[in-house]
DNA sequence: CGCCTAATTGACACCTCTCAAGATATGTGG
DNA sequence: CCACATATCTTGAGAGGTGTCAATTAGGCG
């Protein structure tokens, strides 16, 4: 398995964090805790709704985070990559899973029982605040979805946004800012909340105008405040 | 100030969870960290983007967070209620306020620095416990609000979301669940993402159909399940 | 090459916003 | 108690954005 020299990945920056802090022992006792496995894409780790038994380590792949109306209607929330944790709210409060987590790609992943990670938290204040600022970010994360779709009124300002917030991890480069992005126009509707069609209609409007560029699955923003100012985003 | 005996109210949960626990002399440290004081109406605590100076325990009142776009456009996050902690999300990762909080009433609140806060909760687990239990219900609620905002499709369906979740924390009496509702129609629409005059159409067909009744400042909903099928809510 | 998924484009309907006018309610001062 | 001011609610009419349906094209993969 891995250990604090293994140079392999550490399942998320929290646990990088404390692992440095536990003496051999104490370490082999998380350790102990953990069970890697692997799985396909396309798979359902869990589902809304659900008694959260597990937190998820995501150490390979992408997971796509949804919620589900009961009449089909489906809400992308955000897709995981390795490193983060799934399920961490949940698992703090003991209330159900509030989304649910869907492979996109092979992944790699280490699950935990809930009681065991809570009690290991408590035994270990420093991973229990990298812990604690995680689930911060997800909190920051899900208020800056709420503003996506309440505080912006039209489609297009929505998408704006959106590929604005991508932009923020996306590669500079001289030409501009590259994202790479695997979602379907149907997907990335769900996202912000409008359908395939809609979306279809903004992308080309926008390359219509220069704000955008696509190749494949990389889309190209040369002008991230031109597209700011055209779509009227907050 | 508050003891563990007082019978005064605490700040939140959390606080009552871990004074109890504390020696004489640990709860008069926390207790040299407080700085309460009183505030009138309409006062804005913090603003969204700030940076994150405080912590504050709400003991009496209510205060109104909400998100603010430029171009004047106001989404209600969310109204909170004595016993809760503004900007806990903020406090834990360091990162800018998410929201606005500002009183609707006169409130008592106690106000707590970042970092005094956090080096209290590394030296307390049970208390950081708490604190993580009320920030995953902070992010449940997030989640929550982009259910209603996102799910949804029409308007009727998202105000009757709302008021079904405010049936949660209501008053159930033989002829229904009673929801004592201060906000005003322009309010409403903006924690469900429409306009004033929607809240007033919506309000009025609800009460033709028999589904909701208003006295003043106090609603009624006699048959929950009657709303949620009219509404179509998920 | 053929199949299948995704993307594209057009036509139309509908929901909701906006604007406007008026009614009702609440509060204030005389 | 009345007159007035302000805030909120109510209702109608028109316009615009977006969903839905339908038909066609493009792209990926065996």
């Amino acid at each position: 398995m891995f250990g604090p020299d293994s140079g392999l990945p550490f399942t998320s920056e929290w646990e990088r964090a404390f692992t440095n802090r536990l003496s051999s022992q104490d370490f082999f006792e998380f350790e102990s805790l953990k069970t890697p496995f692997n799985c396909p894409a396309n798979t359902v780790q869990f589902v809304e709704e659900e008694a959260p038994d597990n937190v998820l380590f995501l150490l390979a792949g992408q997971v796509k985070l949804s919620m589900n109306s009961s009449v089909g209607k489906r809400l992308i929330f955000g897709i995981a990559n390795p490193g983060e944790t799934l399920g961490l709210a949940s698992a703090l409060s003991g209330s159900r899973y509030d989304f649910t987590a869907e492979t996109v790609s092979p992944c790699t992943i280490v699950s935990l029982g809930r009681q065991d990670f809570v009690e290991f938290l408590m035994r270990y204040p420093s991973a229990f605040q990298s812990a604690a600022r995680e689930l911060s970010l997800d909190f920051a994360r899900a208020c800056e979805h709420v503003r996506r779709l309440g505080l912006e009124v039209t489609a297009t300002a929505k998408l704006a946004r959106l590929l604005l917030e991508w932009c923020a991890i996306g590669q500079k480069t001289e030409g501009g800012t590259r994202i790479v992005c695997t979602l379907t126009h149907g997907e990335i509707g769900e996202c912000i909340d409008s359908s395939r069609e809609t979306v279809t209609r903004i992308f080309t409007d926008l390359k219509c105008r220069e704000l955008l560029e696509s190749r494949g699955s990389t889309l190209i923003i040369s002008n991230r405040r031109a597209l700011e100012i055209y779509a009227g985003v907050a």
